[in-house]
DNA sequence: CTGAAAGCGCTTACAG
DNA sequence: CTGAAAGCGCTTACAG
């Protein structure tokens, strides 16, 4: 490995310089520049930069925190995808992203604190955790700038980031209103998942804002997978619920939704319209094709490291969560 | 921040002795072991990597190379668990994972050399790289330990791990064959997946070995995704291919084929046998549920990852690949 | 069993 | 515009 001493020898500089000239100090000639430049390529000079991070006392590194525990289809495609958004942001930028090891459900995991103060972390971007996560009692104790993806947390350093729950809500209701519809069942996810209560809060105040009284009796409480929306239905169907209409806090219930109500010989979206929420990758190919609130997952993850890195370079700005847009997506379903 | 000689100190010794002490060196007493490491957790001491690194040559940082741009949601959910195998393993060690910056499509990126070497990273774990990838060149340059999942590359430092996809043709042709059919169509995926040929051999192999002749007529060439499952069998159907079963090199291809054989008014299984390939997440639950080749995708991760960790530790072992077991999973559409 | 000192490869305040 | 030297926080060969 090349090092900075070997270009200075070979140039019969010092040191000092050449790490200047490479550094694009202001006091180097732009002759000297060049020549620095130009050696330490052809060299094939890399800058070592454990020993940067030490002089530096910056490590330019960036932790990823999530869950891999939760295996549903949708979960793993969402935080892919939300990942791929960060990693994209960053790769722009002089940071490198490194992932907190593997988080055993069972086994006592370290510190957050300690894993960031060895390694120098400066950030931490999280996404998918779950409500009840230890590390969500670490990071309230505010020692790191970071973004959480769909956790409501604001502190000093950390904020969040989310998609308009609210208004995906409205969306979905308010076109399924302008269908023609007034008994709208909701089948929501639990409440591990942060998002729940904003999605069920979503569903009320559109409601209330098309003067449709709420009636708990056409509200169900999934998890998020295909088989609880399956059942949330087939439930309702049972009860001999009142509703010609089914909005589904995720793709992945809205499906098991469809399943139900063509099991028990009804037309989608004839008989019984269904809208979902996330507009995964199978929205499109599902029978009937889902219409659905499209969320910006990529968007959430680029966003949300852009919102990290202002908030490193930037210590003393005060924080404010953000919100990203979602979409109406018009398929067959609704 | 407290450091070692912080500790050292606070306790008359010197800063050897506390390095020693922490480090478990033999030479330490235990009595003054016991007491470096008790004053050291209640002074809340964690080490500096960045120091630690620069003196003993070795980052323990592995690095995981996979793409972000391939959006179908079995690649994500593939990718995914492979990582969390990988990420498993390596929880139990010393290492951890960071991720190489953004690859964007267009634009150069640095060398994989340039990343490696700045950062100190020990090793690579590769997932999803396509065979056109510009990084499998620089993999074959052979300067750093690395697993591949799936591209079939060994040199003295780099190896590869895949499932066993000839075994998974075979179990997936005999089985359908078991059940009476002769006529087995396959839809295999494109050639930029580096294990379409080996399952389009598989195929092949088992076919022979059950004496049934091969017949490129009722073979298809997809691309992994639904869309081109249904465009595949639409095709089959529309030259009156004669068969009564089709294998998929991939679920999501099988679903596609199901909606095909489906919307032309023939039943899943009676009319047309389906096997899939992969047992994603919604494989048990389309409709009919798949009949498919699990892959064991959070072992090919921490398998993988173990074989890194035994190439890094111990350089001069001779490599050779490693097949992960794959298994029919028998649901419904076979 | 313990310690003083050199070294890992950089950056930068200080001096010229 | 350039350089000698100190420092970042560790580890470890050498000496005792």
């Amino acid at each position: 490995m090349v090092k900075l001493i070997d270009i200075a020898k070979k140039l019969g500089l010092s040191l000092t310089t050449v790490s200047r000239a490479l550094n694009d100090y202001e006091e180097v000639s732009s002759k000297t520049k060049e020549l620095v430049r130009q050696t330490a390529k052809e060299m094939g000079y890399v800058p070592n930069k454990f020993a940067q991070n030490l002089a530096l006392k910056k490590s330019h590194l960036i932790s990823l925190l999530y869950d891999d525990y939760q295996e549903t289809i949708s979960y793993q495609s969402f935080t892919f995808e939300v990942i791929a958004g960060v990693r994209n942001y960053f790769g722009r930028t002089p940071y490198d992203l490194i992932i907190v090891p593997g988080n055993l459900k069972s086994e006592t995991r370290e510190p957050l604190k300690n894993i960031c103060y060895s390694r120098g972390i400066e950030g931490l971007f999280v996404v998918g955790i779950r409500t009840n996560d230890p590390y969500i009692e670490e990071l309230k104790k505010d020692f790191i700038p970071a973004v959480i993806v769909d956790y409501p947390l604001i502190t000093k350093k950390v904020t969040y980031i989310q998609s308009d729950n609210l208004m995906g809500c409205k969306l979905a209701v308010d076109y399924l209103v302008s269908r023609g519809h007034s008994r709208i069942a909701f089948i929501n996810g639990h409440d591990l998942a942060a998002v729940s209560p904003l999605r069920l809060d979503g569903y009320k105040t559109a409601l209330k804002e098309n003067g449709i009284s709420f009636d708990e009796d056409i509200v169900k409480v999934g998890n998020y997978t295909e088989k609880s929306g399956y059942d949330a239905v087939r439930q309702l169907l049972k009860e001999k619920a009142d509703f010609s209409a089914v909005f589904a806090a995720s793709d992945l219930m809205a499906v098991g939704a469809i399943k139900a109500i063509k099991e028990k010989g009804l037309k989608v979206p004839e008989d019984v319209a269904v809208v979902g929420f996330d507009d995964v990758f199978f929205a499109e190919y599902s029978h009937p094709s889902l219409t659905t609130i499209r969320q910006h997952k990529f968007d959430l993850g680029y966003m949300g490291a852009k919102e990290l890195h202002e908030i490193i370079e930037n210590p003393e700005k005060p924080l404010r969560s953000r919100k990203i847009d979602v979409e109406l997506i018009i398929r067959e379903s609704a």
